[in-house]
DNA sequence: CGAAACGCTATACACTGTAAGGACTATGGG
DNA sequence: CCCATAGTCCTTACAGTGTATAGCGTTTCG
């Protein structure tokens, strides 16, 4: 009987291998027919570098395989599919930079992880753009709830309370790097766009500033815009810590 | 001169038009042509349908034309494009239930915001999975923001520190609506594939638990999973307002 | 040395959003 | 009143998507 079969088992161990082929797990293909051209990592840098500069939607299987130097088709052996090659390319974008903690207090080590996550959105905003639910289940986004758990065990965090302020935690950040990238575009025609409707808006509804007194009066973009998403975090963060030390254990 | 150009700027403000066609601005198209065969409701009743059964992915414009008895390109006066329908579509489906507040606890009403809102996500699970960029800019999000900001005027909260609360409570929502419409949606097929993955990482990668001792000894899903989610959106909430107490005005 | 498994290409299919052009219809200005 | 105009709605068509399929050529196993 043939071993390669398409049963989902097999694809899913396939991806798997792939996931973590650089843990440990070995991938696929077990030395039969012509040697790869290709390198899996020199596609996930293809793609990666194009979804960096184009959005999510610019990854086509086409565009990466041209990137490559393939046929459309010839892109399946290495990523298996479109999906999982977007969770390869989560995994290839999230590498975990190191720095140093251990302080004395909770907010500065959470605020270190958070700030560190929050650059890492920024220099791939895309990673943002995919669903929260279909998390790569890779390596390195391990490796980044692993530390932020670490974190809060060492400050003594019960771990009942914990799923709540990583959930709070991990949201708030791709939240903000969306906004920044958002302000990031806002020198395309896409910023054009957006006061049209804004004016559009105000123009053509009467009643808007009195009807909404407090989101239409909100502080119209300061002076400070392009680092107000990154402040933002950090203002997050000392709130979730200051409730978390505000009390012993409920 | 024609005055139905397809300028940005009139295609903008068609789009205005339809978005808050219940609160005082006029639709397009005045009086000319054959009567519309349709009401705009009608269209976005259909196609919000659809998104609930089928997620974002089943609005296609074909599929939302079938439904509701016309042609593929039939929708384009209602709509104006996909972008715009689906824009109405949040909006459409984001309706603002009543309820009192006014309570002594600032917990208790941001709660109730909170948890009104993750009921509405929950009820509409799409709605969570359109960028968070690119928000509608219609009547219904205005009036659940304004709500909200009321609650902190109302309870003291300075204005600079209204930004980051929001954006937390926002992001919080929409990500644990996110994995409970995961969790709805395990009778599928879905989670078998979900469950094959996990199984094959274990089994692959040989030092996974040791390598991550504390995220793989995460409660495996307890029994009240179902609510799970909701009961983290109220955990969240609590901490953030205990952290708001904690300080006077920093 | 076959033969089976693989890398890769080309072709093809179903599906997407929407541009283009035509048939028909109600309305506004002359 | 009449007709140009601005609408609605249709069919057709195009570029683009993910991927199934078939074939060719290459490598390794039995």
């Amino acid at each position: 009987m043939g071993t390669t079969d398409k049963s989902p088992a097999s694809d899913a161990e396939a991806h798997v291998r792939r996931l973590w082929r650089h843990r440990g797990a070995a991938p696929p293909s077990p030395r039969r027919g012509p040697r790869p051209q290709l390198a899996l990592d020199a596609v996930l840098d293809a793609a990666v570098a194009l979804a960096d500069a184009e959005g999510l939607a610019g990854v086509s299987t086409r565009a990466v395989a041209a990137r490559v130097g393939v046929s459309a088709m010839g892109l399946y052996p290495y990523v298996g599919s479109k999906e999982q090659l977007v969770a390869l390319m989560q995994d290839h974008a999230s590498v975990m930079p190191a720095w140093d903690d251990a302080g004395p207090a909770l907010a500065d080590d959470v605020e270190a992880w958070a700030l560190r996550l929050f650059d890492l959105h920024v220099a791939h905003p895309w990673l943002a753009e995919v669903p929260w639910a279909q998390a790569s289940g890779g390596p390195q986004e391990q490796d980044w709830l692993e530390r932020l758990l670490a974190v809060l065990e060492r400050h003594g965090i019960a771990p009942p309370r914990r799923a709540a302020v990583v959930t709070a935690l991990y949201a708030t950040v791709r939240a903000s790097a969306q906004t920044a990238a958002a302000y990031r575009g806002m020198a395309d025609g896409e910023a054009a766009a957006w006061r049209e409707r804004a004016a559009a808006t105000r123009r053509l509804v009467p009643d808007l500033t009195e009807r909404y007194p407090r989101s239409t009066s909100l502080p119209p973009v300061a002076d400070d815009w392009r680092e107000a998403p990154r402040e933002g975090v950090r203002q997050t963060v000392r709130l979730l810590c200051r409730g978390l030390e505000a009390d012993g254990g409920a």
